[in-house]
DNA sequence: CGCTGGCAGTCGATAGCATCGAGTGCCAAC
DNA sequence: GTTGGCACTCGATGCTATCGACTGCCAGCG
């Protein structure tokens, strides 16, 4: 167990160094109003704290920083996730009085404000469309011998995808192909795709076979591995190596690391993942901030910043929770 | 005017500072068989070069760094490309054996591949969409209110649009708008959004205005901008400061920025573009190297890597122009 | 006249050294 | 249990000397 009081210098140093970035001693500590007992007794404090693994020393003669276990208590004792500033509400609340647009694009301009908010990293994930229904179907010539297969979902996602013919198709073979496709693929759920039964045409068959399994194809790895990176350029000043930077950002750029890093957290039901709970190495140094928004009830997709373990935990907290929030209504009565 | 010898010790220069990123000195020069003097008459040269502008010096008693100014002489005395190795070549050739998938997933691997082949950032554009024409328009209902227009272009690229409807407007009458809308765009360029004439029905007049402008408004602005941008990591390891690195990861977010760096470095009919040379002052310490690509005998788009000014132009230079052919030739039999 | 070796001079980088000071752990006293 | 005092550690800072990689200049050589 742990006392108030050690929980207060825990604390205090935490927010000390998140600021600061320095390590931070008890005489320090011990000015705060918060704690009000001299430094000989925070020491020993500290002293305590830094064996139960809340702290660490870079070396001796120098004051303490938090060890990963250390910000992981903080969090959990952040009982509010602190108001964010009136001009940052202000912000948000404009974004998403003016925000228009299809869904992706209005994902990539949420990426934007999260990270302007916040000043580090954000990630928005779109809806998997796993349990949205196909709404059309459609094929497009574009050449002789090339076609577009267009599908539109009922949660406004396009998916598109390209199926070369054998024969030249002529556009009444085409539309016949999309009037068979969409009598049988309207209403299934693109993960299974509708078996579509012969129409009696042979060049409508083919066409509509391909249609289905390109579609098939794109639908069922593309589309859950979407995601909108914000802002890493905001991030990096919160580093100093270069080495740190490259590791980070070699981890963004795959999508579908970043992906599956914020299902994972979600999933587990945690906001905050600290160093490596997240289980990305590269991502050691790093803390993710996330929460998942829901459109008409469902959940739909998940945001998150990414910073510096040393980040500022209850700004993050506070944008990340408007922010999903506000995405959630202004998807909802689209 | 530039004697042979002085060229060579200039060559030489910059060579030896891409390669080792350590101010160059005169012995160095001397030692290399290209060269074949003394030390002392290659200061004597060094110092010419250095009042031409081509070379200065970090302090008195360091060697000479090459100036914008000395690798653009360079650069432009660089006759052939230099072949790429032969793992390279294969890597390319591999690529586009298996490279499947839509323009823009193809676009999206196409600079990944560049940057693993240069270890720097990879920048690819895709065609803009002005001088091709509508193949297909099409709304779909979204719910009771919302709709979403789909409009797919002869070049293979798809553009959604949400509407808003006024009235509860059933499906009939989005097939009915279809088909007007169809009748009126099929064939026109979504620039110059044709004037589509009223169909008796006032629910489809009203869908097929919306339809027609918010499609504008995105193929109007959204469309000239599409560029992919890989390997960023790879590019970090190049910088030894993180401020240099924030400076160009916060131009490369900016797509637009990007788009015109592109786009104005073809037009002027350049393939590599030193230092400020671009004008976009935070990629002061950056090159790029750039190559349009075409097809079907049309400037489709360009891609280009990104690098500090010591970067391997003549690495740089063959990869690119490698893969703007391959990647041309693909997309043009698709 | 151009090239070269020699030479003095510059200046960053490195290492040794003393000092400083922030911060610690421990202990005796309150 | 808290506190002031104290010895101690050790990184940071600053100074000095040395080293060495350069340069520029010049006189001499082919």
């Amino acid at each position: 167990m742990m006392d108030e009081r050690r929980a207060a210098i825990l604390r205090a140093v935490v927010e000390e160094y998140i600021e600061t970035a320095q390590p931070v001693g008890s005489s320090r500590v011990a000015r705060l109003p918060a704690v009000a007992v001299s430094p000989a007794t925070v020491r020993h404090e500290m002293a305590v704290l830094e064996q139960d693994g809340y702290l660490r020393q870079p070396h001796t003669s120098a004051g303490r920083v938090p060890t990963d276990k250390g910000y992981r208590r903080f969090v959990d004792s952040l009982v509010s996730p602190g108001p964010l500033g009136a001009a940052q509400r202000h912000q948000v609340s404009a974004f998403f009085a003016e925000a228009h647009g299809a869904l992706e694009e209005m994902l990539a301009d949420t990426s934007r404000l999260l990270s302007g908010l916040t000043d580090y990293a954000a990630l928005v994930t779109g809806a998997p469309s796993d349990d949205a229904t196909i709404r059309s179907v459609q094929l497009v010539g574009l050449s002789d011998r090339v076609a577009l297969a267009v599908m539109v979902l009922s949660n406004g996602a396009v998916t598109k995808a390209h199926l070369e013919l054998d024969d030249d198709t002529g556009d009444a073979t085409l539309a016949a192909a999309t009037a068979h496709l969409s009598r049988w693929m309207i209403g299934t759920t693109p993960l299974a795709p509708a078996s579509v039964p012969s129409s009696g045409d042979a060049a409508v068959d083919q066409a509509s076979r391909r249609a289905v399994a390109v579609l098939g194809e794109v639908a069922g790895e593309g589309d859950p591995g979407q995601v909108f990176v914000g802002g890493t350029s905001r991030m990096v000043a919160a580093f100093d190596a270069v080495d740190s930077v490259r590791k980070v950002l070699g981890i963004l750029e795959q999508q579908y690391v970043v992906v599956s890093l914020l299902r994972d957290v979600v999933d587990r039901g945690q906001t905050v993942a600290i160093g490596v709970e997240h289980g990305v190495e590269p991502l050691a140094e790093c803390s993710v901030v996330v929460a998942p928004y829901q459109v008409e009830g469902e959940t739909a997709g998940a945001i998150g910043v990414l910073g510096p373990t040393r980040m500022h935990y209850s700004q993050a907290l506070a944008a990340v929770a408007m922010v999903s929030q506000r995405l959630g209504h202004r998807l909802s009565d689209n």
